[in-house]
DNA sequence: GCGACAG
DNA sequence: ATCTTGTCGC
């Protein structure tokens, strides 16, 4: 497919199997596991980022020791995308990205981040909950933005009656929205996502890491 | 009906 | 996400 050229409006539902994407995502919803679903304590998390120059993706996934936040492995994958950002649909532009990088990985790790909603989506699977089935990994979604559901007081989000995502704000007026991807409990990723996000930071260290290393990634020239 | 809408 | 310098503020 070459539809990266295509103009489409800002949010198109008008984009060729917008609706039967949908449909697939809301069917993989049911498969998501909201438990933890851990075999030992958390030591190596993993984080991935996409930046992108033109067409091109450069994604980047690193491994992070928990306690120390050192870099024990980075991979960097380039990746030409072929379809444009349409909200709901993210995954078509990074499931392939992320996933090619993941398989490059060769360290073990016990919990996955994923910079995007996860059960916090119109279909309740976002792209974390399509990464974290599909690697069949801890994994929690980490957003900079709401795409939808109704923030309460008491910080969680409710969407279609249920609380599927909590707001963490360890700097005011800069917060990251969790939900769950895969094999995880919501309280389970709030707690985790806290301990992730280092003093000064916004967002977790993994996400942050990997996000340098894919910026850094595009900007090399050739 | 209209607007909003992860990166 | 990306195009982009200096500048205001903690």
């Amino acid at each position: 497919m070459n539809r990266a050229h295509t103009v489409f409006a800002s949010n198109n539902k008008n984009f060729p199997y917008y609706h039967k994407i949908k449909r697939l995502q809301e069917e993989l919803s049911n498969k998501v596991v909201t438990k933890d679903c851990f075999t030992r304590p958390i030591r190596h998390v993993c984080g991935v980022d996409v930046s992108y120059r033109n067409d091109v993706g450069y994604c980047s996934a690193v491994i992070l020791r928990k306690d120390t936040n050192e870099v024990l492995e980075s991979v960097n994958v380039k990746c030409k995308i072929n379809y444009p950002y349409i909200s709901g649909l993210f995954l078509l532009r990074e499931y392939e990205p992320i996933l090619t990088a993941l398989n490059m990985l060769s360290e073990e790790y016990d919990l996955l981040l994923i910079d995007g909603h996860g059960q916090l989506h119109p279909t309740k699977c976002g792209l974390a909950c399509n990464i974290g089935i599909t690697m069949s990994k801890p994994t929690i979604g980490v957003a900079k933005s709401l795409l939808c559901g109704t923030i309460k007081n008491d910080r969680s989000i409710e969407l279609a009656g249920q609380i599927l995502g909590r707001v963490v704000e360890k700097i005011l007026g800069k917060p990251v929205y969790v939900s769950v991807g895969n094999k995880i409990s919501l309280m389970t990723a709030e707690k985790l996502v806290q301990e992730l996000i280092a003093n000064g930071q916004h967002i977790p260290q993994p996400l942050l890491i990997a996000h340098i290393n894919s910026r850094k990634f595009a900007n090399e020239k050739f």
